[in-house]
DNA sequence: AGAATGCTTCGATGAGGAACGAACTATGCG
DNA sequence: CGCATAGTTCGTTCCTCATCGAAGCATTCT
């Protein structure tokens, strides 16, 4: 029996189903208050702020307080990497699907990212905001350009009207490696798309589809 | 709550004291019998027979029956990795040792990750490898370029002669954060290197020591 | 100030699972 | 054959820990 970094503290922490599904959704880069966090895990609330401060505890989590807003994000890169190596064990060793489901193939198109739209799609439309260079982005950091306030009230967007949130906020895509936007702006625009009725969320899940007339439309407002 | 691979399960099974200490103990790369594992975890017999059935029908473990004897060893270099990468985060996250004592030092220079080598010397080997073209890294994957056969037949290592494991693999390194090489390639350069008593697996741990001359002639080889 | 929202703490309940001793199976040795 | 060694299975005990409702803080909105 042998004294090393206590593995099993840290395993057992990813051992829960719900605190695994709670660090499943943070994978997605963006961090996420303790009421989503539940949500997403299916479980009540007090559970979930006891999982949460567990992990916390265990050094998995960072805190960032924000007014009455708890955000929980993954600790850092390192945890991150630990749980993609046991998806991918649990990948290979679990009951190989042969196909993808439809439901993964959805969620690589287009899901929700805590309030903002994610996926290939949103990829798509961050590139082409950029290229018209309504948004411009500095290294990380997406900013608004001249043409935005304009261009977005035109859509029905009120760019000014919003809490001191981040209006423009970069959120890392995993199905697609690429940035996405997040922030205000984003998810103003997620609000849209369902308000229009572009696409609706499919029950139980992140993935959000779109019919093909508000495929049309969506493409028409942002990609083109 | 969404469903994708079960990923609690896995990270339970090495949540558990007993298991990891097992788990652990297999990092070393020989496989060991039941009884063996019961010591190094300090349980009871029938209490580790009852873990390692866990494991194995978990598909982290391999059972190698020889007589009465029964080997266990971890069911492949991605298990390996993800052991590896759990120890990381515990590390980090666990109580900050102001000094790495010697032989954490040692650990961090030369180990061995299951079947192959890991720390600082296996990563600049596998940049080396790297930079000379033999191997050839595409964004996550590591493949053989041209030069590779001909090379480690010069070397001694027979590339063709591997069973159906994959010959490269990048696994990633906790104490550097940069990949060194796995699979079966990772694994015939370790051999290579304690044949030709280059270096010595110090008693009850996973470091590796270089003896001046072996060092030497690793270099020679590898990194030259 | 008062109300509403977001989150945590407390207390009670319950289920899963880790532990071991004893009994059982299997392989090897004289 | 019997005896010893290696391992698994069974049954029981026990304890941890996940869960939720209700109540308690904290912050923001009006």
């Amino acid at each position: 029996m042998r004294e090393g970094p206590d593995i099993a503290r840290i395993a057992s922490l990813v051992g829960d189903p719900a605190r695994a599904n709670m660090l499943n959704a943070l994978m997605g880069g963006t961090a996420l208050t303790a009421s989503e966090l539940a949500l997403e895990a299916g479980v009540s609330l007090p559970t979930a702020s006891s999982h949460l401060s567990k992990l916390m505890e265990g050094g998995l989590l960072t805190l960032a307080s924000q007014g009455r807003h708890r955000y929980y994000g993954l600790a850092g890169p390192q945890v991150a990497g630990m749980i993609e190596a046991i998806t991918g064990v649990a990948e290979a060793v679990g009951p190989k699907r042969v196909r993808p489901g439809p439901r993964d193939g959805a969620m690589r198109v287009a899901r929700v990212c805590y309030d903002h739209l994610a996926g290939e799609q949103a990829v798509a439309m961050l590139d082409r905001l950029v290229e018209k260079e309504i948004l411009l982005r500095d290294d990380k950091e997406i900013r608004l350009g001249p043409s935005a306030a304009p261009h977005f009230a035109a859509i029905g967007i009120d760019l000014d009207a919003k809490p001191r949130r981040p209006v423009c906020r970069a959120c890392l895509d995993w199905s697609v490696r690429r940035s996405h936007l997040a922030g205000t702006l984003g998810a103003a625009i997620l609000d849209k798309i369902l308000a229009e009725k572009w696409a609706r969320r499919e029950k139980d899940s992140r993935a959000v589809i779109f019919s093909p007339p508000g495929k049309q439309a969506f493409e028409r407002v942002f990609l083109g």
